[in-house]
DNA sequence: GCAAAAGTGTTTGGATTACACCCATGC
DNA sequence: GCATGGGTGTAATCCAAACACTTTTGC
């Protein structure tokens, strides 16, 4: 059996990956990069760049994330690590993917120095990605979706004031899947929400009253009590 | 702004970190070794190994829990990734976190070579461990739970016969709570159990029947279903 | 008035709970 | 016989699904 030495296990790179999902228009959407630089130049790719030596995990996804958006203080959520020794075609890389969620209509994006382009692409219509990110997103999607059952992250993709029936949208998109209306808004009656006096504008049928999630009574009661977001 | 080389990021190492938990006698149990070794040299630990700069994460997962405990085809359920800059005191590692679950009376633990001492360990006595694998190990006991709930994961803890009062009872464990037994075995009515004519041999008490999970009618179901193992 | 979606109430059947009871074994 | 846990039935309750109905707005 032979020895390696501990220094020659320093040969590999880390990198992040960040998955920005977003909701706008009754779909969930990722941002993507058109890589302006080889390996895969030209093709659409995950937003993502080595780990600095000196810097945490979660410290580089924000980092990708507030260059490529702009967006700071978005809480990110780790998602995998991936690995196989073939992925980067220039070196042993193994990435770690974190995922954060974001309202689409908050902020503009733009294209940062190392990316050709910037664009949300609805989930429906992936196109082949670089390196193995389509493999990355629909795991990262999948992630997702069991945190949309069992925590409050829904409030990050709607708007800060939505509608009861926006909110069930965004359920019926993830999880492919219509519900009734009536047994929904049941459901969801434990859910702390602030119901405001304002109502939708400019719509041809009665305008549904707006509402916003309780940050602070949820944290309060998630205390002592459990709360699920199985629809 | 400064630039950094491609060459320059190839200055960390990757680890696994291997958590086996095992089940007997009613409790969950992680097996450690005592390192016999610098960094942090009589403390106990969460067995790990740097991965070979051409390995598989999954793949060197595996190999470290042959290394330790001889047992092969173990599903290696991935955890978390750890990777604070100063984790490991000689250098910067980033660990990849693995499970396994194994049944502990199935097999005779040794310790392998660098390892001075290897011992299973009930979670509810857990020493300070070297590096950060306290807290490893308390995160990946939650991912546990969870799939606990979701996947049929009790099965790899039990043996391969069990009595449902056994089944029950690591339910009970896990999730530090009683359940009702007539109850209990209304809801796992629609899990696939093979009914064996054995009993329980040798128990002062009318001996109970021996069922085993049957994967084989579980799988072809899940096609088309899906399971919960929420009790 | 009509279309369209908001918003709410009722009925029903199945699942969950609590609890009671009988059964088989060792001593 | 009795202690111990195995094993099952039942009634009360809760919950979720299905569906119907009323309300409010624009045109």
């Amino acid at each position: 059996m032979y020895r390696i030495e501990f220094n020659d296990f320093f040969t590999s790179a880390f990198s992040v990956d960040c998955i920005i999902f977003g909701y706008s228009h009754g779909e969930i959407k990722a941002l993507l990069i058109k890589r302006a630089m080889e390996p895969f130049e030209n093709l659409w790719a995950i937003p993502g760049d080595l780990i600095y030596p000196d810097e945490d995990l979660e410290e580089a996804a924000e980092r990708v994330l507030f260059e490529l958006t702009g967006l700071k203080q978005i809480a990110m959520h780790q998602s995998q690590t991936f690995g196989k020794p073939n992925r980067h075609p220039q070196g042993r890389v193994i990435t770690v993917s974190y995922f954060a969620l974001i309202r689409i209509d908050d902020f503009e994006v733009k294209a940062s120095s190392w990316a050709g382009d910037v664009q949300w692409v609805s989930l429906e219509n992936m196109p082949a990605l670089a390196f193995d990110h389509n493999h990355i997103l629909s795991s990262t999607y999948e992630i997702l979706k069991l945190k949309l059952q069992n925590e409050p992250v829904c409030f990050d993709l709607l708007p800060e004031r939505f509608t009861l029936n926006e909110f069930q949208q965004l359920y019926e998109f993830a999880f492919d899947q219509a519900f009734d209306k009536a047994n929904f808004r049941k459901k969801i009656k434990y859910i702390p929400l602030i119901a405001h006096d304002e109502k939708q504008q400019n719509v041809k049928h009665r305008p549904a009253k707006l509402f916003s999630f309780d940050k602070k009574t949820f944290e309060e009661a998630t205390v002592n009590n459990s709360y699920t977001f199985k629809m």
